[in-house]
DNA sequence: TTGCTCCTCACGTCACGTGAGGTGGC
DNA sequence: TTGCTCCTCACGTCACGTGAGGTGGC
């Protein structure tokens, strides 16, 4: 939201900014769920933006709450590239039938992940009922039991 | 619910039953969240009871959904056959002060469960929030593209 | 008896953890 | 300059996957 080009952050401000490690970000980066500067000389410092920071929060999040393999979110992360590439055209078209394409597809896209996303949402709901209930029938049997 | 003995599974059913694999419900035994049948000779079938099938059933909900590791769900299962321990006590005691402290033991553990749930859940609908907005978005501006 | 499913090793894999020894930048 | 944090191997670990070769039970 801000213009102000932040500082670049280092790896450890990163892992503990997204709730990981720097192992973990190497290793992101590694099998190429993260990008990793093409032009950094062997044994220099890794530097990241504003941006990669969101890209690793968004990773650790999808897959800490989705339980997705990295397999999944690079899968995933590649359709939202794609997606991003698609917004590209969107703004570089008048054409209104080819934005409605493009609409359209991406409402198909958050769709899908919305399903996913509820689908969790359902299944932590069912066990809170159940927790709910089991806590009301201590509730009940120490309100028998008198004050 | 019912009474009816239900004749004892087979590894292939638990693992389909739960969703899971016959090799991970052997690991589970190899590393003790799963009792194993102490007498079974070598080489012969494991066979399970209802109550098998439920205990796998939880740990599979409770490492899918809470995202636990094995030894967190081991110390989880361990305070939960505690409890199990403490309903028998429960029942065989008549002393009302006793028996309130034992309530009392089953409602902590039962609120810090909820607690993990519930944080859970708050993450996941931050997520289908901004999923929404998203949508949104994307349904105003089909919208404005008109019918 | 014929097919399944099951059994036990045992090595492979995914997603990192954990040092070992060395260099970089405020 | 002194500490930190960072770097690159490289081996370890957790939670299984995946055959290989063999036996069990409807």
């Amino acid at each position: 939201l801000s213009a102000t080009p932040t500082k670049p952050l280092r790896i450890g401000e990163v892992a503990e900014l997204t709730g990981t490690t720097p192992r973990t970000i190497r290793y992101y980066e590694e099998i190429g769920l993260l990008p990793g500067a093409a032009d950094r000389a062997q044994g220099k410092h890794r530097l990241y933006t504003e941006a990669d920071l969101e890209r690793v929060k968004e990773i650790v999040r999808l897959r800490d709450l989705l339980g997705l393999s990295l397999e999944q979110l690079r899968q995933l992360l590649e359709a939202e590239a794609a997606r991003a590439e698609l917004r590209r055209e969107y703004r570089a078209t008048e054409d209104a039938a080819a934005r409605k394409r493009i609409l359209k597809q991406s409402r198909r896209h958050i769709e899908s992940q919305l399903e996913l996303v509820r689908g969790r949402k359902a299944e932590l709901e069912k066990l809170e009922a159940e927790l709910v209930e089991k806590q009301d029938l201590v509730a009940t049997k120490l309100r028998e039991l008198g004050a």
